[in-house]
RNA sequence: CGGGGCGUAGCGUAGUGGCUAGCGCGCCUGCUUUGGGAGCAGGAGACCGGGAGUUCGAAUCUCCCCGCCCCGACCA
């Protein structure tokens, strides 16, 4: 039992200054976190409990699945993520260090090399496999900028599972079995979430879903498609244009459009001097980039900004992508700013990309490759030619979605899960091999599975608090019940002493306010922000023989007769 | 890394060159109080983020550094 007399607690009545949203401001104010530096905290007792009851329904979950927990060190030699390439990703979000011979060390971001190497250590048959192994460890990453409290911290707590197979076919078993897995894991935490299509990326692989929750303070963008249910990241998200017959548009047909380097006033000359009817929408934007130090044009509607994360995500084995500068078009003369057209792009040495938005047979107007020129009537398929399709366009609420057609929803959300087909990457790079039947040494296909455990922490905070505070689900609340004594006779203590004993008996967790000398108004407050999901007041109603029980989410008061309790309590909960 | 904001007691803050740096919460002592962050009285707690400078005099002005928060770039 929790005694809050003796409790290593101390709740603010303000709000810390340096603390913005929702899960910071509170955790910090009940009690459970405090900042240490940027991105890295402190766990207090409730803060602890908490987040060892995530830890705790976590570990179960996995265990249930048949995954085995295993433990590695955060701090590990560079050598095996030097062989991966990713001392050189990861760059400097990577901490490092040395011992005192000089050695070269890392504070482990993620541990797909250590697990490999585990296995590889280990096991050497395809008798051995499929195998899934988990930790739950802290994990270093030295962000370029810390957020939002816990949501996105430079340390934190993660739960990383790694799938081992012989066959394609067996990954696809092992993922959707780490996806069923974290299905219930996440049910049982009480989120709200959504299973979210996401880009596989540089990593390649070939399936990849984020468990997104949603929250206006998420960093995350997705869309949702409230019809057929389609969920996807926004970079994941597929644009699906059919190709329109062009034959009959005239002929291009290049005008003057003095001072017009911009969509808008483009639009306005339109307008003006070739008929109305012109929106950004019929103008075709040339976003010039550098891919990698390659010059490359990208196309998309002119009333859509290029969105680069999207790009990117959709040009596989990219690293730098950057917009073209001063400097870029000075080197390239025949490249006019605010006028460049896609008709010559090959001639000028331009990889042509386009969203699938300027779909084939589609009519725009464009720059001329001339100061002050336009042209239009320029025809994707006769007037110029697309090296290739990409999605690149900002996405839009609104858009249709690419399975049904239907206006989709784009919301915010924290990412709580991931789960990745890897495929041969890691084990190819450190030659995790094994025998098959016929003797034949063959690359083992991996997948890496995550979800962030402090990270929850915050993620359940947005998700569930109100302006009372805290008010988490009962898996995970520091207490089940938290039960308040007031007045200044014995009696109320004693009684609530013996009514969480009794609780307890029946398997409840219980926190107890008995404050000799906090006013009954406070242990309320504190009551709520701490936000435990049953409060039991034993106080004034005690002169009849009952207790006051207060339903935490909903605001529900009832009454009970002492002797019936903890019956009563109990019933209320799981 | 670019842009913006901020740094005064455990927390929230006032104080734009001039007395011993002020207030609220919290903390300690005593009395009173005990169903919605109680009252009175007394008290402890701050080299005003650090350094250098300007000045008779700096929390306050100047420069440098450090730290924190927000937006963006980046990133799970």
């Amino acid at each position: 039992m929790l005694k809050m007399s003796t409790l290593f607690l101390r709740t603010l009545r303000d709000d810390p200054a340096d603390a913005e949203v929702a899960s910071h401001r509170l955790l910090v104010r009940a009690g459970y976190i405090r900042r240490i530096a940027a991105g890295i905290y402190s766990w207090l007792p409730l803060g602890y409990i908490t987040l060892r009851n995530i830890e705790r329904v976590v570990r179960e979950e996995m265990d249930a699945a048949g995954f085995q927990e295993v433990h590695f060190p955060a701090l590990l030699p560079q050598d095996a993520y030097k062989e991966t390439n990713r001392l050189a990703e990861y760059g400097p979000n990577l901490f490092r260090l040395q011992d005192r011979k000089g050695g070269a060390y890392l504070l482990a971001p993620t541990h797909e090399e250590m697990f490999t190497l585990m296995v590889k250590s280990e096991y050497s048959s395809y008798k051995d496999l499929p195998l899934s192994l988990y930790q739950i460890q802290t994990k270093y990453r030295d962000e370029a900028r810390p957020r939002s409290g816990i949501i996105r911290g430079r340390e934190f707590v993660m739960k990383d599972s790694y799938s081992f197979d012989l066959t394609d076919e067996g990954l696809d078993v092992s993922y959707n079995k780490h996806r069923i897995a974290y299905v219930k894991t996440f049910d049982r935490l009480g989120m709200r979430y959504n299973i979210v299509k996401a880009v596989s990326g540089a990593m390649g692989g070939s399936r990849s879903e984020e468990f997104l929750a949603p929250c206006p303070t998420g960093e995350d963008t997705y869309v949702l498609c409230e019809s057929c249910g389609y969920a996807a990241n926004v970079e994941a998200m597929k644009s699906t244009v059919n190709a329109v017959d062009g034959s009959g548009v005239a002929p291009m047909q290049i005008v003057d459009t003095p001072n017009t380097p911009t969509i808008d006033t483009l639009v306005e000359v339109l307008n003006v001097n070739f008929g109305g009817g012109f929106t950004g929408a019929d103008t075709l934007k040339n976003v010039l980039l550098v891919a990698d130090g390659k010059n490359i044009a990208v196309l998309v509607p002119g009333d859509r900004e290029v969105d680069l994360k999207r790009l990117q995500a959709n040009l596989p084995g990219v690293e730098d992508l950057r917009l073209f500068e001063d400097a870029d078009f000075a080197k390239n003369p025949l490249l006019v700013k605010g006028y460049v057209g896609p008709q010559r792009a090959q001639e000028f040495g331009l990889t042509l990309y386009a969203d699938p938005r300027v779909a084939p047979g589609t009519s725009w107007v464009t720059g001329a490759n001339q100061r002050n020129q336009h042209a239009l009537n320029v025809v994707n398929g006769r007037d110029f030619f697309v090296d290739e399709y990409v999605d690149s366009a900002e996405v839009r609420r609104g858009d249709p979605c690419p399975e049904c057609a239907t206006p989709v929803v784009i919301d915010r959300a924290i990412e709580i899960g991931h789960i990745f087909q890897l495929g041969r990457k890691y084990a190819q790079a450190l030659e995790l091999t094994v025998l098959d039947g016929d003797g034949q040494s063959r690359v083992v296909t991996m997948g890496s599975y995550g979800i962030g455990v402090s990270r929850a922490v915050a993620a359940i905070a947005e998700q569930t608090h109100d302006e009372l505070g805290l008010n988490w689900p009962e898996e995970i609340a520091p207490a089940q019940v938290h039960i308040i004594a007031t007045g200044k006779e014995d009696l109320p203590f004693d009684t609530a002493v013996a009514l969480g004993v009794s609780l307890e008996a029946l398997g409840r967790t219980v926190m107890l306010d008995d404050r000799r000398d906090a006013s009954a108004g406070v242990k309320f407050k504190d009551a709520e922000l701490i936000g435990n999901p049953i409060i039991v007041v034993v106080g004034k109603a005690l002169v009849e023989g009952k207790i006051e029980i207060r339903v935490r989410k909903t605001g529900e008061r009832l009454e009970a007769l002492l002797e019936q309790a903890p019956a009563v309590i109990s019933g209320l909960l799981k």
